[in-house]
RNA sequence: GUGCCUAUAGCUCAGCAGGAUAGAGCAGUCGCCUCCUAAGCGACCGAUGGGGGUUCGAGUCCCUCUAGGCACACCA
């Protein structure tokens, strides 16, 4: 597709000494359209010319050419605008979206890369709370992003299925199985037990000791343990996925934390032949204090693994298996020293220089509550599933209210509910702690989710109401020139290097607030003009102009997760 | 105590690796359905934590103070 910012770059370029790489990063979007569509700010160029911005301003005005591209530029203060041909610019990107349809935005600079996406990683055994929705749901976006633009895509659940914890479990397990129903209610049952093995542990010291027993003889491959151990898993992960067939959550890899744990003796020897194996307080540490990371531990000093191993032992399993370019963590920040302590140690593991520079933490802000953070322990969690039916249940209360006659209200329902929860968990930057506030995630007005779908419906709607869509080809352009249109088409031009700035930044809010930004645009075209028109090259311009903001917010939405209703 | 992160309107957030007049949504007030879906649109109200500095130019970079969060040895 044209890129007009490239033509404007190489203009200047064949009159400067600048490069054009160098001048395309200075060139930036006037506040408002009338002043320009595209900038150059002279100011950059002043000290080195020696002259003012407005001299040189003038005299790159001058020599600069136009063309049917460029039809005009001006100069405000040490600005050099640039307008350009929008004709042209409404039917390149109309005429793309046509005819690439649900990849129009896509691309393949990702090809022949691979990235891994770790992402969710409950622990078993545990309640998914809606900390880790904010994170299956970031990392299932980025996951899908990536995979759009090309990138060979392994999305990895790293269960968080070992550790003392499960020595816990076994230990409460093997006392009070017949006090609960496990079978029909066994995350809720089994959570309770962890709760009240951990109250006795408290008391007790003793019990303590026998939990960590237990997940030594776990590790050791106790026969009972590893029924228990692998009961608890299968319940869990019988439940985790019916939260991640509702949220459409696909992984390519299940392997959690307990695969590892017979690969760590390969990590281990590695670090002590690189002589960076010290033992301290029993333990077996990487000092990484002159680097103001503290200590890295390897190795417990009763000889049993710790989660940091494991994750060494898994960066040299997947640099074997993927040889990746990148492999992401999505995990909260309390853990970025852990990820830092480990990118450090795992340059002693002879993996090649790509996989190293590939390790990256893509660290999130804590989900917490208005009285504090959540913990399981004290029962103050909010479940997702909880959240997810009370979300539905609302949509569907809504429903009612305004459209009693829709056809599978259910299915919509369902879709708008989980819309909205979707939404609210990747609409602001990611580092940001987020508060949950039931009324703000069940909101479905504003820059919500179900905004974006509303709009979407109204697309549909008005498409469905028309005979034919017209061929983009025969489509007059010039009728799509007023202002409303314009900031339509320029945001369906902006798709894809938006995307590119998602997996730049692993940032999926940027798509999310470019969804919003588009349906805003889009909702002002339509109270603006009529589309269905008894002038039929109107009606078709605009029809044209609806199809293709139909493409792009369904396909948009779907990279965030999110379906879209057919009526609302 | 040390390190990292955050601070923009009453609330929740934008602000394109320093650029032109700091943008939205929610809440509040007021308007708009004989017209393609009012889960919508418009209007009003309202903001860069304090102090220094760098620069032609700072919400953005540096220093400092303040407030909050997270982490700092056998949990993950």
């Amino acid at each position: 597709m044209i890129d007009f910012k490239e033509i404007i770059a190489e203009k200047i370029a064949n009159q400067t000494e600048l490069n054009k790489e160098e001048i395309k990063q200075y060139i930036e979007l006037p506040p408002n359209t009338d002043l320009g569509d595209y900038a150059f700010p002279c100011f950059k160029l002043a000290k080195a010319l020696k002259k003012s911005p407005q001299m040189i301003a003038e005299e790159l005005k001058e020599k600069l050419t136009l063309d049917e591209n460029i039809t005009k530029i001006e100069i405000v203060g040490g600005y050099l605008n640039f307008f350009i041909n929008k004709v042209i610019l409404s039917k390149e990107v109309l005429e793309e979206i046509e005819n690439k349809k649900e990849s129009y935005g896509s691309n393949s600079s990702g090809e022949n890369k691979t990235v891994l996406v770790e992402y969710s990683s409950p622990n078993i055994a545990k309640p998914f709370h809606i900390g880790h929705l904010r994170n299956t749901v970031i990392g299932a976006s980025l996951y899908k992003i990536y995979k759009f633009l090309g990138y060979n895509t392994v999305g990895i659940n790293h269960l968080g299925d070992y550790g003392t914890q499960f020595g816990k479990m076994i230990e409460g397990y093997k006392r009070w199985e017949k006090e609960y129903d496990i079978e029909n209610n066994p995350i809720d049952e089994l959570t309770n037990i962890y709760v009240r093995i951990n109250n006795l542990c408290k008391e007790d010291e003793s019990v303590l000791e026998l939990c960590r027993d237990n997940f030594r003889k776990l590790e050791e491959g106790d026969e009972y343990c590893l029924e228990v151990w692998n009961k608890l898993k299968d319940l869990s992960l019988k439940e985790f996925q019916k939260t991640y067939d509702l949220l459409g959550v696909k992984f390519d890899s299940l392997k959690g934390e307990a695969f590892y744990s017979d690969k760590i003796d390969e990590v281990v020897n590695k670090l002590e032949e690189k002589g960076i194996l010290q033992d301290s307080e029993g333990a077996k540490i990487v000092d990484l204090e002159d680097k103001g990371l503290g200590v890295c531990i390897i190795k417990k000093s009763n000889g049993s693994t710790i989660y940091a191993t494991r994750d060494l032992a898994a960066i040299l399993y997947r640099a074997r298996t993927y040889n990746f370019d990148k492999c992401l963590y999505v995990v909260a920040y309390e853990q970025n020293l852990h990820f830092k302590q480990i990118f450090e140690v795992a340059k002693y593991l002879d993996i090649p220089e790509k996989c190293l520079n590939g390790l990256e933490h893509v660290s999130y802000g804590m989900v917490r509550l208005v009285t504090g953070k959540m913990s399981t322990r004290e029962g103050t969690v909010i479940k997702v599933n909880e959240l997810l039916e009370e979300a539905i249940e609302r949509a569907k209360k809504i429903i009612e209210e305004k459209n009693p006659e829709m056809k599978n209200k259910d299915e919509e329902a369902k879709k708008i509910g989980l819309g909205a929860v979707i939404f609210n968990n990747v609409s602001n930057t990611i580092i940001k702690d987020q508060v949950f506030d039931w009324n703000t995630v069940l909101n479905f007005n504003g820059e919500t989710g179900p905004y974006i779908q509303y709009i979407y419906v109204r697309t549909k709607s008005v498409l469905e109401k028309v005979d034919e869509i017209p061929n983009f080809k025969d489509i007059n352009y010039e009728l799509l020139q007023d202002k409303e249109s314009q900031k339509v088409i320029f945001n369906l031009y902006n798709f894809e290097n938006i995307l590119m700035q998602v997996v730049q930044k692993n940032e999926p809010s940027l798509l999310a607030r470019y969804l919003i930004t588009l349906s805003q645009n889009y909702s002002n075209f339509y109270n603006e003009n009529k589309i269905i028109d008894e002038n039929k090259e109107v009606q078709n311009a605009r029809i044209a102009l609806t199809k293709a903001v139909n493409i792009v917010l369904k396909q948009g939405a779907s990279l965030l997760g999110i379906e879209m209703p057919n009526k609302m």
